[in-house]
DNA sequence: CTATATTACTAACACGCGTTACTAACGCGT
DNA sequence: ACGCGTTAGTAACGCGTGTTAGTAATATAG
């Protein structure tokens, strides 16, 4: 029973109608009247053959491809360790699911072929896109409003004209920060998430920078280092830090993934955390909680974020034009041990 | 500039030749004769409108949509903190690219609608499928199979005729298991990965019997725990375990991430690991080495994993028959600390 | 110089569906 | 009987491409 191929045509000889009435009962457009009794005799005939529409057909005929792009612009490396991916995947598939669409999803190196998102569109191969880490120098960026293509960021680029779904991390960092000098640290040191050219890793720093301010604290250049994304980086910034003689009871790690490396290369210096090295890190990933000790870190809303920016990508597929374009979502401190703070009796929450 | 159709028949129209001459110019179909001028003025033309096919209008034509899916059977719980996944997608892309193809991807809850993936098939949408995390009692499965469906599972189905790429499980966790052995446990509780039902699962845990009876330990089912997937239920099982009275020095976690959550058990039990606890894990996810104590487990080679189902996949999207169905992977120990093979100056290696 | 093969292309159909414009039948009031 | 609105349905075109069968021009063979 192999190659059995089922046309509308089929359904439509098999219910004794036409072609086109079985089109206008199985996509039931409105404002049609189709009587009762043969728009049962389609269904079934339908449901009998197992009928699925062609959905190259479909997208051809309608312009539609019911299909939306997920791009995510990453270097090789960061892919494989990068958890918070599974969590927008989550989020998004739900959403896409529930508007009865698909998922493509795309990786693509910043350095090399910047363009195969235009590509997804100029093929009309999806009718939306979700692009997460957008680089600011990303010439191709333009050809997206250029031809007003729905399109959703997951990130920000400031000043863009993009509709964009994002955390504050200024904020979080400035409240990571801002902890660490509630519990008495002044050398509080800083391993970034990311080089600075991305904006994220940008806006922690500053982030950073605005609570010490806030505090009274010099800023201290040489007790900032930049990691890249993964464990390894974090554990050779923290070993730089550490060898570089300077002087600090604490440190911000702008992303969870960061801390682990960082925890262990503070641990191979022989040295306890929280008392003799306060850390906080950023993300909260579904780990943190579990790993020794406990990391105290900014709760993000990955999944609500992929479900946020999917919603704003439908209402865009359907003509509505929402006044905000930028969407800022709130983060939360989760206090566990890594800071200290259940030492000093502060905060002995969770 | 927004609606700009570039057709194929633009590209004709530029060039002064037909339609069909751009085609087969284009797609550089073979044994066909066409003057190199011509086909050089047609190459301009496309370049200069920048001419991008239409993909549903290929697809309609040439009954290929270019399209590989990725079906994960995974429940909504799983998907979130599923860093193997995120390997899995990083082997995966680069091989679909390299192919010139797209990625769909799905994630489908294994207790509701189990036959999306069929629709995704009869609606021509996807060329050929990867199925991570085949069940089977998964009746849709047949379907593919009926129809000569291009298929590869990520995975197991032991006694099927579906092409399949898998690590030995029953190797790793025997692997994981001997070491405990070696190291003079005798007492060496297990925590799955999984429920049972799941292949990987059970493949593991009968490794790990397996072990123990080849060293001649007897096996003890009070011993054994069933986690699900995440380090919370590893914390669970663990705690567990421990609150049981049952006596054992050491455990085999068949899976890291778990591992993770069995680790803080024991912490806020009081014991040390490895000394009061010895752990080896199974996965070696790439934060393993960095968790504290870093991780004895083994090592899967994810990435390859995807990459080699891949290449399986496009060989029978090509017509081919590889003779064999079945591919499994070797696996590897890494010892670490949690196994304090390093305290008795075992395997003083990495 | 004619018959045939080769080269370089094109006309026309097919893919399966959405959709517009149109028709046939019917009811209803006058 | 006629006109008119409404209901129920259909024929036919278009979406943009791949591909087969065929043609005109040129080269080759006899």
């Amino acid at each position: 029973m192999a190659v059995n191929r089922v046309t509308s045509q089929d359904v439509a000889d098999r219910a004794g109608v036409s072609r086109t009435t079985v089109s206008l009962v199985l996509n039931n457009v409105p404002g049609i009247q189709i009587s009762d009794t043969t728009r049962q005799r389609v269904l079934q005939a339908a449901e009998e053959l197992n009928y699925v529409p062609d959905a190259a057909a479909q997208a051809l005929a309608s312009r539609q491809s019911q299909v939306i792009g997920l791009v995510l612009i990453r270097t090789p490396d960061q892919i494989a360790s990068d958890i918070f991916l599974t969590q927008t995947l989550d989020g998004l598939i739900k959403s896409v699911h529930k508007a009865g669409m698909r998922l493509l999803i795309d990786i693509i190196d910043p350095e090399h072929q910047e363009e195969t998102y235009l590509h997804l569109m100029r093929a009309k191969r999806i009718d939306g896109i979700i692009l997460s880490g957008p680089r600011s120098n990303d010439e191709s960026l333009n050809a997206l409003l250029d031809v007003d293509f729905p399109t959703v960021l997951l990130g920000q680029l400031p000043g863009s004209q993009f509709y964009s779904v994002d955390v504050d991390n200024r904020a979080a960092a400035h409240n990571a920060a801002t902890h660490l000098l509630n519990l008495g640290h002044r050398r509080i040191a800083c391993i970034t998430n990311a080089p600075l050219s991305y904006t994220a890793a940008n806006d922690r720093l500053s982030g950073y920078r605005q609570a010490l301010e806030t505090a009274g604290v010099p800023f201290d250049p040489p007790l900032v280092r930049f990691a890249e994304f993964d464990p390894e980086s974090g554990y050779e910034q923290m070993n730089n830090l550490l060898e570089s003689g300077s002087d600090f009871s604490a440190a911000f790690v702008a992303s969870d993934l960061v801390a682990y490396g960082a925890i262990a290369a503070t641990r191979e210096h022989g040295l306890r955390i929280p008392e003799d090295m306060a850390l906080v890190g950023l993300d909260d990933l579904p780990f943190s909680r579990f790993i020794s000790p406990p990391l105290t870190t900014i709760r993000l809303p990955a999944i609500e974020l992929a479900r946020i920016a999917t919603d704003l990508l439908f209402r865009l597929l359907q003509g509505e034009q929402p006044e905000q374009k930028q969407i800022i979502l709130g983060t939360e401190l989760v206090v566990r041990d890594s800071c200290g703070a259940k030492l000093h009796g502060y905060a002995p929450h969770q």
